[in-house]
DNA sequence: CTCTTATATAGTAATCACTACTATTTAGCT
DNA sequence: AGCTAAATAGTAGTGATTACTATATAAGAG
């Protein structure tokens, strides 16, 4: 719980340090988004920001994920042009991606932390961030796939 | 050219394989997209078809490029939720995206060619891709970022 | 080569996610 | 407490993708 603390006065921070103003919509939006390890859409942290603020509306919401993005206090998470999905997780990770039920799965590998760009990329472009994407089926998809396959 | 005819009958196996009508709209489709190493969203094929076969509709060639995709014939490109964005090129390529004029850039490492997924995620998924995702800033960009903050 | 049939297509209309607009409210400063 | 620029609610609008239906056609059988 003081986890969420810091995060709240890490955003804080973050907030003042672009001259944006805390209000309370994007003081919730930023806790749903940060509670939410499962990658959600606007929608999802709109019905989420919506029981402690009802009246808040689904612009506001998506308008400040945009924010949160912008200011790197989250991340929009390279998908395959579905839905956006958000991702308030900071910390190095990699995405899987069931491609049947297009679900998204963290995991961790020390081996991806650190990836280094070749050089000649690292001339022409200006690297922000660096992401193994890994896409395939997931097990239960998997499962069903070959079931359709043997009948 | 040689790798034209080659790269359809690759195809049109492909479709046979799969019970899929070998349709003039699905060949153009396909060969308007290896044509494009722009990775080109939906629109854009259908502009390149529409030279060839004017009657075609848009919902035609979005239908088609998902059925690429589904029979592994082109990818979805990994984006951020904007436009759609299809690939031909099935050689392991990584892709590097400027986050602020939305082009996509591709590049070969071969560091990257064959990343292996931790032991784990193999047995939790079947992995079909992977790849190395790169966001940041193009020259151009980056140069106007600066100027920007100069002022 | 012709027939048959399941599949694909054209030409809409409909849906869905996201963004734009405007009047009102409010955070942050003095 | 009052001022002001920024943010919000509540729409309406836009643009991409999908759904629907009647028609057309690819591919296998005879």
């Amino acid at each position: 719980m003081n986890d969420l603390k810091e995060k709240l006065e890490a955003f804080y921070n973050c907030c003042r340090k672009q001259h944006l103003k805390i209000t309370p919509q994007r003081v919730e939006v930023y806790k749903a988004l940060i509670a939410s390890s499962d990658h959600p859409s606007a929608e999802a942290v709109y019905a989420r920001v919506k029981q402690v603020l009802p009246n808040v509306s689904l612009d506001t919401v998506n308008r400040t994920l945009n924010t949160l993005s912008r200011i790197g206090a989250a991340f929009i998470v390279e998908g395959s042009g579905d839905v956006k999905r958000f991702d308030g997780n900071l910390e190095n990770h990699q995405h899987f991606k069931c491609i049947k039920c297009k679900k998204f799965f963290d995991f961790y590998h020390d081996g991806f932390e650190n990836i280094r760009v070749p050089q000649k990329l690292g001339h022409k472009f200006e690297v922000l961030k660096t992401t193994v994407y890994v896409e395939g089926l997931c097990r239960p998809c998997f499962e069903k796939e070959n079931k359709v396959k043997l009948d």
